[in-house]
DNA sequence: ACGGCTTAGACC
DNA sequence: TGGTCTAAG
């Protein structure tokens, strides 16, 4: 249901792109042969000439419709060229044309924000750009104007039809123009410069629609098609709006709209002015009646969001009538289809963009025969996600029994045996959502992914695009790191397996060991001099700004590139990734040395040793293996969960990080623990990488270049079974060396080591739910 | 018992 | 929160 935004104070200049039929374009591109002919996409040619799911214009003109079958169009265009979606695994594979749609994004988010709101549309916050075009080189300064802007149609300036330049060269030009005029005719400019760059660099046509809001600009774009652009001055708004039929407008062509014209009579949005916002809200309720009686006046604060990616992705495919699936082993079958391409496009994510999904949805339309309740939905199942063909496949399976049991309900029936004649399924799909960049550290996890190293980002970024990772509101570092020492901030849960909620069964024992570990930032280990003002200075009390303020020189220039444009990642990564590793001049790639020098160099050998096993069974995608190595070993064995008393959490808050007015009396202390005081039994279980590293920091001789305690050590990613990573982290406290992993997906693991020997509990496995600043 | 396949967002 | 529902291209 829509919702209701206040306008923005300022004028706006906003405009909406939308690419022309653009799978037929992209077609078009790659068979030039088929450029000026009738043309149209169709997928599964095999039935009545397949569906269509794009026309170009040419075939429009014979009155081809995008949903009819291809039997159809051939009828009515007998010499139109059907051309085949691929079809990969059995379905329609559309990556030629997301990968088609990311390159328009691509030019089109150069000269503001951009929001890709489908594989063929953006919407672009020009507003900046504008205002800068108009304070230096304002249209009415321009000797020649481009022919393109030119080709602008603008709403209410020819009323007549006439579409002359000289009137809209005038109208671009007009010295006593409103100011908002002015703004939206350098969006003209902007934008018909953007539409040429994309011809030039992608052959594909546009529209466009220029305009103050959002929804103008989006009705706009689709009035003069194709590869024309339309501006909607501000006087023209309430003219535009008088006779539009409703249901021409966004968010109005369902239910909502035609509810608006059943049951209040409104045809048009001029016909809703006469509602009262009182009355609209009655009827629709707040938020919907506001949104209404604003859009009836042109209104409409929605944002830009600077967002070049997909929020999600998805794989399904139907099974109409008697196609439809009844056994379990076809259900397999396909949803195995399904979870290839979707892994395969995860993976490309998080190599391109270095993003991580963590939300593992499984959708299904079921039909039950013989029951009365037929009509029940088979319900949604997700769970989190864990990367890897293989486990993804798994927990799909395991996702849909478990909807499967719920639809057929409890009322005993058994599915044993493959075959169920009660029900069958007419689709199926599979999705991951919950996408996020992979956070600061990352470089880390990337290489663990890759075999090689990556680019990292900068604080902000993260902070920016996930502020649960990064609180930056005290509060949200208070629930997360637990800043307030009377309130330990971890809960004990006993249920640690429903963590991974209650499917797929997940063995809360096991750690898959594919591991690594960040050689790559100071974060590894604090400066122990404190003088860093990147890493000191801004007192931070959360690890991750921590560990990204230390990466800023060489990782904020990446990161804001990727800010701009996310999609040029990855050839901005190499180089970044380059002047990375290149010995610097410069202080903080100094200190980097330094803190290699100090010391984690076995783990590190020891993570890089994973990494390369781990990239190399990636390929062969066998699983579990000899690469659950030491690490894996150690954590199972201590895999209990004794109960965990008051006492032993520990004075700073759990993740060892020091509050702002902890910090520098911290500082001050040298952490003095000696091996001997170490519960020997407890320091044997580790691993014997990190018994060796600990022992390497506790030599008294290397005392003095010790971190201090409250701060990190070391940081790995685990992925694990049930989740896709952990963050884990080793690090000094005051009476415990802990080693604390973080879950990505919302608990926060903790072992801890104990200084005395009197202590039980040697190893705690204590879950907390990330219960942060949201 | 067919338009197929995707994405996004709001509600509770 | 996960699950459901609406809407759109």
């Amino acid at each position: 249901m829509p919702v209701a935004r206040p306008e923005s104070s300022g004028a706006r200049v906003i405009a909406h792109v939308d690419m022309d039929c653009f799978y037929v374009q992209v077609e078009q591109r790659k068979q030039p042969h088929l450029r000026g002919q009738p043309t149209a996409v169709v997928q599964y040619n095999s039935w009545k000439g397949g569906g269509l799911i794009a026309v170009g214009y040419e075939a429009r003109k014979d009155g081809v419709k995008r949903s009819m079958r291809g039997d159809e169009a051939k009828k009515a265009c007998p010499q139109i060229q059907l051309v085949q979606v691929p079809v990969a695994r059995g379905k329609a594979d559309l990556s030629t044309y997301r990968n088609a749609g990311s390159e328009v994004v691509s030019i089109l988010a150069r000269k503001g924000r951009c929001e890709r709101a489908s594989i063929d549309e953006v919407y672009l916050d020009l507003t900046g750009a504008a205002e800068a075009m108009l304070a230096e080189a304002p249209p009415e300064s321009l000797e020649r104007i481009d022919e393109e802007a030119l080709k602008s149609h603008v709403l209410g300036l020819n009323e007549d039809g006439s579409n002359l330049k000289e009137t809209v060269r005038e109208w671009l030009q007009r010295s006593e123009a409103d100011h908002r005029d002015k703004l939206l005719a350098c969006g003209a400019f902007i934008v018909a410069d953007l539409r040429m760059q994309v011809l030039k660099e992608t052959e594909f046509t546009c529209s466009a629609g220029i305009a103050h809001n959002k929804m103008l600009a989006k009705l706009a774009s689709g009035m003069n098609k194709p590869a024309q652009q339309t501006v909607v001055p501000f006087a023209s708004v309430e003219g535009l709006l008088e006779h539009l039929p409703v249901k021409k407008m966004k968010q109005l062509g369902g239910k909502l709209g035609s509810s608006l014209q059943i049951d209040l009579g409104v045809n048009t949005v001029g016909e809703l002015l006469q509602f009262s916002e009182d009355k609209l809200q009655e009827r629709y309720g707040v938020n919907t009646g506001t949104w209404l009686w604003n859009i009836a006046r042109g209104i409409s604060g929605e944002e830009v969001e600077g967002r070049l990616l997909p929020k999600s992705h998805g794989s399904g495919k139907t099974f109409p009538g008697p196609q439809a699936l009844k056994t379990i082993a076809s259900v397999e079958h396909w949803l195995n289809e399904l979870c290839e391409e979707l892994s395969e496009r995860l993976q490309s994510d998080l190599d391109v963009n270095k993003r991580i999904a963590h939300t593992l949805t499984l959708h299904a339309t079921a039909f039950k025969s013989s029951d009365s309740e037929s009509h029940r939905n088979f319900p949604s199942k997700s769970c989190p996600l864990r990367y890897g063909p293989a486990k993804i496949k798994e927990d799909t399976l395991n996702l849909f029994q478990a909807g499967l049991r719920e639809y057929i309900g409890s009322s005993g029936i058994s599915t044993h045996g493959s075959r169920y004649r009660g029900w069958g399924i007419t689709s199926l799909s599979v999705s991951a959502s919950k996408i996020v960049a992979v956070p600061t550290g990352t470089c880390s996890i990337l290489r663990y992914f890759h075999g090689q190293d990556q680019s990292c980002c900068s604080s902000e970024q993260v902070k920016d695009r996930f502020p649960e990772a990064a609180p930056s509101s005290p509060s949200g570092t208070e629930s997360y790191s637990g800043s307030h020492p009377t309130e330990p901030p971890i809960k004990f849960l006993k249920e640690e397996a429903r963590i991974g909620g209650a499917m797929p069964i997940v063995d809360e024992n096991e750690i898959n060991t594919e591991v690594c570990m960040r050689e790559d930032t100071c974060a590894a280990l604090q400066p122990v001099d404190g003088q860093d003002p990147s890493c000191s200075s801004q007192g931070a009390h959360h690890e991750f700004i921590q560990e990204t303020s230390a990466l800023s020189s060489s990782g904020t220039q990446c990161c804001t590139e990727l800010n701009q444009n996310e999609l040029h990642m990855e050839s901005q990564a190499e180089e970044t990734g380059t002047k990375y590793l290149r010995p610097g001049t410069r202080p903080r790639e100094q200190k980097r040395k330094l803190v290699k020098d100090k010391g984690s160099s076995s783990i590190l050998r020891l993570f890089q040793n994973f990494n390369n096993s781990a990239s190399q069974k990636r390929e062969h995608a066998t699983n579990i293996d000899e690469t659950q190595a030491s690490l894996s070993l150690n954590f199972q064995s201590t895999g209990t969960f004794s109960e965990l008393n008051e006492a032993e959490v520990p004075k700073e808050n759990p993740l060892g990080m020091p509050t702002l007015g902890q910090q520098d009396e911290l500082r001050r202390d040298a952490w003095d623990y000696k091996i001997d005081e170490i519960d020997s039994t407890v320091f044997n279980e580790l691993p014997p990488q990190i018994q060796q590293e600990l022992r390497a920091w506790l030599r008294p001789q290397k005392r003095a270049n010790l971190p201090k305690r409250g701060s990190t050590i070391a940081h790995y990613f685990l992925p694990t079974k049930n989740t896709s990573h952990y963050k884990v982290m080793l690090y000094l406290s005051c009476n415990t060396i802990l080693v604390s992993m973080t879950s990505l997906c919302g608990g926060i693991y903790t072992i801890s080591i104990n200084k005395k020997e009197g202590n039980v509990h040697p190893f705690k496995w204590r879950v907390n739910k990330l219960n942060s600043s949201h």
